[in-house]
DNA sequence: TAGAAACAACGAAAAACTTCGTAGAAGTAC
DNA sequence: GTACTTCTACGAAGTTTTTCGTTGTTTCTA
């Protein structure tokens, strides 16, 4: 049991997804919001192997056992970022924000937040 | 030959990250430029599998050939951050950017860019 | 020119990831 | 209880990605 949380798969982060919006969940309940035409062996396999890897934590205390995020969703989120600022980056954050603006513009209320988060981390590195 | 350019693979893309530091280069710069103890025929396949990808460009037009990157930059980070936005932020632009700036500090001098930015997005869709 | 070095092509092994069939256990309905 | 359904476990096939050995050719050098 590995004790580390290694970067989940497309598959898998596919699966956190759910797993992140609608709260613990069995097999069933996953496949029937997954993909349509995904097999039920295939998410039960999924879910095995995650659990092995330590990306999501069992309940088998029922028959039908109940699977949770073993990471809030927040702290995925940012271990993927980083990932990818290393990997296509070179780590600099300014650059990956601004394409992630360019593409998909957020909200006024949004700019507003993102607005407030700069001056936070301006007079904090003064 | 495919006319799209794929999702580049993780081995994939760290060549791309010398090509576009580095410039046309040929495989045996690309090696030298490489993680220590990589082979050279392992990159040089990797290259003829992203040449028919279309992810880099050949001159084999001197009996060593050079490979250049099919894509700027810009264009291929553009491309990964929107897949990363789909596949783990179900599309919050906001979301990501405050993860990817909660990480990494910008410099002053870059939030004072992102903030320029913000401004920009802001009148544009008033 | 002969031998050594550098190179591209290719195939295939190795590794990682995804999908699914089968089997058996546990619950449900009659 | 027997038949039917639902579930987990497991193994293996299928797919994609990564690595590398071998071969044949061109270039270099002594």
């Amino acid at each position: 049991m590995p004790s580390k949380h290694p970067r989940p798969t497309e598959a898998e982060l596919a699966i956190l997804r759910i797993l992140w919006s609608n709260g613990p969940s069995t097999v069933r309940q996953v496949v029937d919001e997954s993909e349509p035409g995904t097999g039920y062996t295939t998410i039960l396999k999924l879910l095995q192997i995650m659990t092995e890897k330590g990306l999501v934590t069992r309940d088998d205390s029922e028959r039908t056992h109940v699977f949770s995020p073993a990471q809030p969703e927040e702290a995925t989120q940012r271990q993927l970022v980083d990932d990818l600022l290393d990997r296509a980056f070179g780590g600099s954050a300014q650059k990956l924000v601004m394409h992630a603006l360019a593409g998909r513009k957020p909200s006024r209320k949004e700019l507003g937040e993102l607005r407030q988060l700069l001056n936070t981390l301006d007079t904090s590195s003064a």
